[in-house]
DNA sequence: TCTGGGGTCCTAGGACCC
DNA sequence: TCTGGGGTCCTAGGACCC
């Protein structure tokens, strides 16, 4: 038999906390005259990102598009998203969280963990008091409401702040898992997805009780090391620590973007994947970085998709620079007559932009030039607006397609055939004619 | 849940090397 | 030339998250 579930009350003090609808609640908070009514944001793209609770209420939920929750909700409040705004609001709500305690992790723009342990002395009262002290502190300076879980783990406390929204507050106690988990479905469970949920329960498993009842061995038989890792935190053995260090960098940088309508037009189709790539590297010079990988895929109307990637002989930060590449990739997955539904591009093997470094023979001055062409464009479009400033046929169209030529495609998923197919290619030298 | 957009981590299996 | 065993690195794809 395994070892007893703890039964002292906090061993750990692991708080999360999670905002209510957020984006919705902050234009609430920052347009007062909006308050009480239902609020929506992602006007921009026409699918609901976040609905306020007078919304929810309303049968208005997220990932609805406007028109039909219109139907539902004549008279919704429908707002663009204004990402600064609420980036602005998610620093000052931890801000106020570390004002308690420095061992606090960002995990999204609206949620975030705390680590309490330790803390009853320094702030002479019980570990609920102080959960409850960072959600009032919350509330009276921003005006927008979290719901808070207090309990002995990530894992727990997660579970907890769900367990009552919005602005609950839920603590589960080390001797109180008995009581708790048996009331936490296995799709509730933080880590377990729609086909772990099935194996589970294949199994005969059907609460979060149930899977802290067997045997640790068999969850880590059965689910690997995440098997095991959430069988522990579920249990109240804290083995995730909470992460105060940000994430500072990423792995990939993707765009993708599907169409209002499907198409067979070539151009269109090239066109937004041009867009995405812009994006793509936006995003990716606005953090420093530079890609040694890109990857274009294009998805058909069937949901199946075609994709290609190439290694870059140098990481590059510069649009221009991987234009006549993206071409050429693109010709090589294009085919006529399919019928396309979005594109996607992946910049991949991200490395630190620390200054230039030159390989010999390589042409400085154009890379400079292109380099600066970039920056300028940045600079344009962060004052007017995305995409003011955006590059010209001319300086992807020069290089003629190479459609055929032995391509060989993939296809993820490919229902008819299973088989996976992907094109690698290693460019010795960007093309570049500009 | 009929499908929006952007990520991360883990794992099995192949390639390659003693 | 056939047989082992073991280590490392890399990659594709699955699964999950917000």
């Amino acid at each position: 038999m395994e070892a007893p579930l703890i039964l002292h009350s906090y061993p750990r003090a692991i708080v999360h906390f999670d905002g209510d609808a957020f984006f919705a609640s902050v234009e609430q908070a920052v347009h007062p005259e909006l308050k009480g009514r239902p609020v929506v944001t992602g006007q921009e793209r026409g699918i609901i990102a976040c609905a306020s609770y007078e919304a929810k209420a309303r049968g208005v939920a997220r990932g609805v598009t406007l028109s039909e929750a219109r139907k539902k909700c004549p008279d919704l409040v429908v707002l663009p998203s204004d990402y600064e705004t609420y980036s602005l609001y998610s620093k000052r709500m931890f801000d106020i969280m570390r004002r308690y305690t420095p061992v606090v992790e960002e995990y999204s723009i609206d949620e975030g963990f705390a680590d309490l342990s330790g803390l009853r002395r320094v702030f002479h009262t019980s570990y609920k008091e102080i959960a409850r002290r960072m959600q009032q502190a919350v509330r009276a300076e921003l005006d927008i409401t979290v719901s808070v879980g207090l309990s002995l783990s990530r894992g727990l406390a997660k579970l907890a702040s769900k367990f009552r929204k919005p602005a609950g507050f839920t603590a589960v106690a080390g001797n109180h898992l008995h009581l708790f988990l048996p009331r936490i479905a296995l799709e509730k469970v933080w880590g377990f997805g729609p086909n772990t949920v099935q194996l589970l329960k294949k199994h005969g498993l059907q609460t979060a009780w149930d899977y802290v009842r067997r045997p640790e061995v068999w969850a880590e038989h059965l689910l690997g090391k995440i098997g095991r890792e959430i069988w522990n935190e579920l249990r109240g053995n804290a083995v995730v620590p909470v992460a105060t260090e940000e994430k500072s960098t990423y792995y990939t940088i993707s765009k993708c973007k599907t169409f209002a309508e499907p198409t067979r037009d070539r151009d269109q189709v090239f066109a937004r994947l041009v867009r995405n790539v812009e994006s793509a590297f936006i995003k990716l010079r606005r953090h420093k970085l530079r890609a040694r990988e890109i990857q274009v895929t294009l998805r058909f109307q069937d949901f199946t998709y075609e994709g290609i990637e190439a290694r870059l002989h140098r990481p590059t930060g510069a649009t221009q620079e991987v234009m006549p590449l993206v071409r050429e990739l693109f010709d090589r997955i294009w085919r006529d007559g399919a019928e396309y539904r979005a594109t996607i591009v992946v910049l991949a093997r991200l490395e630190p932009d620390r200054g230039e470094q030159y390989e010999l023979f390589e042409d400085r001055v154009r890379i400079d030039k292109m380099t600066r062409i970039s920056g300028v464009i940045d600079a344009v479009n962060e004052r007017y607006g995305k995409h003011t400033l955006s590059l010209g046929p001319s300086l992807f169209l020069g290089r003629r397609p190479t459609t055929g030529r032995g391509a060989l495609p993939w296809r993820k998923r490919d229902l008819l055939g299973g088989e996976t197919f992907r094109q690698r290619l290693r460019i010795p030298r960007l093309g570049m004619q500009v």
